[in-house]
DNA sequence: AAATTACGTCAATAGCGCTGACATATTTTT
DNA sequence: AAAAATATGTCAGCGCTATTGACGTAATTT
């Protein structure tokens, strides 16, 4: 029985086999997931840096744009983070003129959201290649098609 | 002509109006994309605190377990980082015993990346999770559908 | 011998998330 | 009316992940 080298015995202790097929895991989706996600946002992600934003900003210009109106309440509850990490981001967002905040009618401890046009402006260029690449991703697909992939979509988030 | 109040001149300078079919732009597959995504990696996220890591750590350990032997070049390419962001997160997995490196038999400045049954199990960990949550999106659909799912999701990688 | 390649590392910086604590209005409850 | 709860803002500190730039070493290619 041959001694072995350390750089055997090292090796002895290693996975060379690809991990496949281990307990019915579907590894595909989940890279093409991750790859699908990584260059999505990579477009908008181009945008932002020439105007000193980041994917926190696009996120909440988005949904403002979205759902005028909306409190900092709903914001928190939609983007599932603090309201620290809100905080910065929408005061930039704010100072930069991209949104503004009125007073709830009724409730007046509400902050209610709303864009300027600049902020519209910005969301639309934003969502643009976004929606070109989700364009040529369906590019020949059905309806049918196409309502496969959103229910699929609606159906990885978590029911709340 | 009424004086407008300076609250309602502010006003005026707002959108009020969903952003919706505006440019043809596709705003609800977006949407159901940045939840999809937001959910899927909350699930290994719980996971790894627990052991102090990130998700940074998440993917290098999946890929390195889905392909033993690939080089740090290969990761840096897949991941689309930096050597420098991938440096620590890598030295912190090795340090941790759940990869190791091999000098290359060929060229022996590359530094192939295996895992160690540690780092297979925790790869198998976080990649479980997720793909009872794939189960559960795809629940009832059939194999063409999943098919389309796939071939969309491939539409969105830009090509190399 | 010189240039290139693969990798590692030091230093500084930015973005974005977190916890904890505290403050201010405003609304609701008692 | 007083007390409690709610919506929001803010200060302070921290961690993770990414960046750029610079430099170093070993190995390979030209």
């Amino acid at each position: 029985m041959p001694r072995q080298t350390s750089q055997n015995a090292a090796k002895a202790e290693l996975l060379a086999t690809p991990m496949q097929n281990a307990g019915n895991i579907d590894f595909e989706i989940i890279e093409l997931l991750f790859f699908a996600y990584r260059d999505f946002v990579s477009d908008p992600d181009q945008i932002l840096v020439k105007s000193g934003f980041g994917r926190a900003h696009h996120r909440v210009v988005h949904f403002v744009n979205r759902e005028p109106g909306m409190t900092v309440a709903d914001l928190l509850e939609t983007l599932q983070i603090t309201k620290q990490s809100l905080a910065r981001v929408l005061k930039q967002l704010i100072d930069s003129g991209y949104i503004r905040q009125v007073a709830g009618p009724e409730d007046r401890r509400q902050r209610k959201l709303y864009p300027t046009q600049a902020g519209r402006d910005l969301a639309l260029a934003l969502a643009e290649p976004q929606s070109r690449r989700i364009e040529r991703a369906f590019e020949g697909a059905s309806e049918a098609t196409r309502a496969s992939v959103k229910r699929f979509l609606r159906g990885m988030q978590t029911e709340k």
